[in-house]
DNA sequence: AAATCGAACAACCGCCACATG
DNA sequence: GCATGTGGCGGTTGTTCGATT
């Protein structure tokens, strides 16, 4: 972390509440865009808004990121959401990883709000112990997990894509050469850790930012992700991720997800030009109730590599 | 047209872990 | 070891907006 300002408390200015205005917005946006770098606290003042720094990174995070995916949860993302529902319980960050472009408050509130209901009805008959908010996972013996999702979930990245100096990186996190995150403590995080905590949901670029397939991992069905390669260079990624940023308020009507047509199919090994390698160094809370021994079994599961929406 | 209600979404709050002096 | 600042997370509340009455 990062040493403490001394004049932080010294100029206390009133700080906004409530709702963002698009001047804010913009004011965020820009400066994240052009030197998004030091601490919140730094961020916030530097870029002129009168906001504490939690409620900036909350902002960027959940809004304003220019890889955010945008619009309803397809049929697939409910699927994949219950399914780690039931897995990972409330946690919602590690449920948002496995979701490229989606946030972990895009998820709790749409749990929150449609899921839980919606499963509430399903299981008002049949009593389902599906239906639950608890935190605990369920019991993978049970057979009631689908391991295939588990799969999907955490199977390794290795290494980022590699910008050339002087690119503006609007994913940072990823950025193995450059090695600062938007925190701006540089060396702060280093890639594992980036992917540990960010996971796959921000590890991709592009607006749609569907769910990737690997050589061992895939789905059969509409999810692909757009290659970094092969129709856009990452400038135009980043170009293109700035210009949906803030033109994303206006319009937020993306269809990703729902055309497959749209998107090549992309193998993560390619992606991030290493094949056949499994990082293991996530420092997973998630082994708390031994999901690393989970997912070194589900290796061997045989269907693990086909997800099936019904 | 106005009032009410509920769903969906945005943002805040409190807690915790971690880094640093 | 302690105090402090910061980031991250989950729970909760507040706000907006469309549908219904």
């Amino acid at each position: 972390m990062r040493k403490p300002d001394p004049n932080m408390t010294k100029d206390k200015i009133k700080l906004r509440k409530g709702l963002w205005s698009p001047e804010e917005d913009e004011k965020l946006i820009k400066y994240m865009l052009t030197s998004g770098q030091g601490c919140w606290t730094d961020i916030a003042k530097n870029a002129g808004l009168q906001r504490c720094g939690k409620s900036c990174r909350l902002r960027w995070i959940n809004y304003l990121r220019p890889d955010l995916k945008r619009g309803a949860f397809s049929p697939q993302e409910e699927d994949l959401i219950i399914h780690l529902h039931s897995i990972l319980g409330n946690r919602w960050s590690q449920i948002a990883a496995r979701l490229p472009g989606r946030t972990d408050n895009e998820i709790k509130n749409f749990w929150n709000s449609t899921l839980k209901k919606r499963l509430k009805n399903n299981t008002s008959t049949s009593s389902s112990p599906n239906d639950s908010d608890s935190l605990e996972p369920r019991d993978v013996e049970g057979g009631i997990v689908p391991l295939h999702t588990m799969a999907f979930c955490l199977d390794s990245i290795s290494s980022p894509p590699m910008l050339t100096n002087n690119q503006f990186d609007p994913f940072p996190l990823l950025n193995i050469n450059n090695r600062y995150d938007v925190m701006g403590a540089p060396g702060l995080l280093d890639v594992p850790t980036c992917l540990a905590q960010g996971g796959l949901g921000e590890a991709f670029y592009g607006d749609c930012g569907n769910i990737l397939e690997t050589g061992k991992i895939g789905f059969e069905g509409d999810f692909s992700i757009p290659s970094l390669e092969s129709t856009t260079s990452i400038e135009d990624n980043n170009a293109a991720a700035i210009n949906n940023s803030i033109d994303h308020r206006k319009s937020n009507n993306n269809t990703c997800f729902n055309s497959s047509s749209d998107h090549q199919s992309i193998k993560v090994g390619d992606m991030f030009g290493l094949e056949n390698h499994h990082w293991g160094g996530e420092n997973l809370k998630m082994g708390e109730w031994g999901l690393e021994g989970l997912m070194d079994n589900i290796s061997s599961f045989p269907n693990f590599l086909d997800f099936q929406v019904e």
